[in-house]
RNA sequence: CGGGGCGUGGCGCAGUUUGGUAGCGCACAUGGUUUGGGACCAUGGGGUCGUAGGUUCAAAUCCUAUCGCCCCGACCA
């Protein structure tokens, strides 16, 4: 390709619409541009990048057994009320309606698509397993756009579902995508992580991300590195603390006196201890539609709540912390002096840490007054026990003990297992040996094409540009004439473009007719893994540069060695992924 | 939806406080000089100041409404 001819609309400036560094990068290297929030165009540089990612990803499904097929955008109402996701998905789904005043949406996701395929056309345990994918568009109204193409309305993603007789059958079929996943992001020549995952609105038992390590990711996952334990934050556990206090003597319970003390910071300097023997006291509201109901949660003051594990215990739909008037009505008190003793008439959850409390502190349910020495199994009614609390970097490994740490990623793909959720919803089954009708055990398996090549960009680039891992770049080789006026060098340029073309080199010349910084500039921006440049210093021994775009590495080959250069270090940089 | 910010030539911005008839840099076009890291000179084209309504002799500027975009929180590949 010619660079005059390329349809690449670079810019100079950062455009005011772009805050992270692969939007930026997106723009300013003319790969996409916005038509509306959340929707982008992609122009042809970043077009060949996701085929390139594309091509992976239909590798290493088909190496594994997968079947491309392409299931419709525009999906009827009757199949998403038939899962009853119609309601359950709320208002992410884009719903429409044709001239005959019927219901449609625009596919997020298609486990309903594929069921009613799947139900109709496979009856017998031989057909099964079967695993089935597709790359397409999905369309999901996000609450909050964001980031380029982190999280779009309208984006490509691959998604596998698989279709087994049982349990086995799905932990099989699991584990070969959990390998193509490994695989997949090794390729892109991506750093990840594999962690257990929180279903969310999907729904099913197990799952897995894969998050690719980035600074500006919107996801927080917690890891040990003593053992494999790694899960996002929004699931992971950690060690009990406390057990260690416990040789303390319990005291009898008091009333202090803590005017205006309503956090725990202001609490723990005022009384003189340690936020750990707090006892924080929330009240939360378990909402589902219209309906809510106010629920007591006590943890330890050092601790967060994760409101997803508290979420999915409720079996609510939202939740919320609760307004100070019903806080008042529940306490009795105002906000901040709330606490689990003598509370009544109110379903109170407690973090699994609080019994290792020993002579505690908390709210009296009485405005400007605290309970110490507070001890959970005699001061209150052993109330609902889990594991509430949100882990951070520091606390103890469950498993192990050591100290976990923690990263901030992009979530890359995401595997799962649904088990019998829609097969029963919309009776996917089939007869076993014995004749025995059965629902398909499911499984499903995404990943977000573009969101790869954005994590891609935050993963791989410098002040001056992208720097494409060579398996994804849109273009291996730019070859840059420095005096596009000399005709003898554009003739030696076009003559190596030719060569390079003709052994399968994915080059782009650089003709135009511009001074070598600007050609040097945008060849950076772009990210090329490899610029060979064409310049009287060298040509005066007869040799050319090539230069690795990563490592900045520049080398001086005789020019009738140059193809053959560039295809071994094109060889050499393959290698290791494929 | 709650909180914060922003809409002025293609891009980045100034002008808004204190109304007076739109400006700078880049980009673009033409000519010339240049040519190894975003050149220089000259000339030129391009803007309903997001939209609608209002106040006023006069509105980018003041008032009202509305639309869009970005950032922080609840959702997810």
């Amino acid at each position: 390709m010619r660079m005059s001819q390329l349809f690449v609309p670079t810019l100079r400036e950062v455009p005011a619409e772009a805050e992270t560094i692969s939007h930026q990068y997106l723009l300013r290297a003319g790969m996409i541009r916005r038509i509306a929030a959340g929707i982008y165009t992609y122009l042809p540089l970043a077009q060949r990048v996701l085929e390139k990612i594309e091509e992976i990803v239909r590798e290493e499904m088909n190496k594994q057994g997968g079947q491309e097929l392409k299931m419709p955008t525009l999906h009827p109402a009757e199949l998403w009320q038939e899962s009853s996701r119609w309601d359950a998905y709320g208002r992410e789904l884009f719903r429409l309606r044709d001239r005959h005043e019927r219901d449609y949406c625009l596919g997020p996701t298609h486990e309903e698509v594929i069921t009613d395929l799947v139900r109709r056309e496979v009856n017998s345990y031989r057909q099964l397993p079967l695993l089935l994918y597709q790359i397409q568009t999905k369309f999901r109204d996000e609450i909050r756009p964001r980031f380029g193409l982190m999280r779009g309305r309208e984006f490509t993603m691959k998604d596998l579902y698989s279709f087994d007789r049982d349990q086995d059958g799905l932990d099989v079929s699991y584990q070969k995508m959990y390998d193509a996943y490994s695989a997949i992001f090794r390729r892109c020549a991506l750093k990840f992580r594999v962690v257990e995952a929180d279903t969310g609105a999907i729904g099913g038992t197990d799952s897995h991300e894969f998050i690719v390590v980035a600074d500006t990711g919107e996801d927080e996952i917690i890891y040990c590195e003593a053992c494999d334990y790694a899960a996002n934050v929004e699931r992971a556990v950690a060690a009990l603390a406390g057990e260690e206090d416990t040789a303390e003597p319990l005291k009898d319970l008091k009333l202090a006196s803590t005017p205006g003390m309503t956090s725990i910071d202001d609490v723990v300097s005022f009384l003189g201890t340690e936020p750990q023997r707090l006892l924080k006291t929330l009240v939360y509201l378990a909402i589902d539609g219209e309906a809510y109901k106010p629920v007591v949660v006590v943890l330890r003051g050092d601790r967060e709540v994760n409101e997803i594990k508290l979420q999915n215990h409720l079996g609510c739909m939202h939740l919320a912390l609760a307004d100070a008037q019903t806080v008042e009505e529940i306490t009795q008190a105002p906000v901040g002096f709330a606490g689990p003793v003598g509370l009544k008439d109110v379903r109170i959850i407690i973090d699994a840490e609080v019994p290792t409390v020993v002579n505690g502190i908390c709210g009296a349910n009485r405005a400007d007054y605290h309970w110490i020495n507070v001890n959970p199994q005699r001061d209150f009614p052993p109330a609902e026990i889990m594991d509430l609390r949100r882990v951070a970097a520091g606390d103890k490994c469950h498993f192990c003990g050591n100290p976990l740490k923690s990263d901030r990623g992009i979530e890359v793909g995401h595997i799962f297992k649904l088990g019998t959720k829609y097969s029963v919803a919309m009776d996917a089954t089939f007869l076993d040996e014995a004749g025995r009708k059965k629902p398909m055990v499911m499984g499903c398996y995404g990943i977000g094409i573009p969101r790869t090549m954005a994590a891609a960009i935050e993963q791989n680039h410098d002040e001056n540009g992208i720097i494409w891992p060579l398996s994804i770049a849109p273009y291996q080789v730019v070859i840059i004439p420095v005096n596009s006026k000399n005709a003898e060098h554009m003739e030696l340029a076009e003559d190596l473009y030719t060569r390079m073309n003709r052994v399968g080199i994915e080059v782009v010349l650089d003709d135009r007719d511009e001074r070598a910084g600007v050609k040097f500039n945008d060849a950076d921006l772009i990210g090329f893994p490899l610029r060979l440049t064409l310049g009287p210093r060298s040509l005066k021994e007869g040799k050319v540069e090539i230069k690795d775009r990563a490592t900045g590495k520049v080398t001086l080959v005789e020019i009738g060695e140059a193809v053959a250069v560039i295809k071994d270090r094109i060889e050499e940089m393959g290698k290791g992924w494929a």
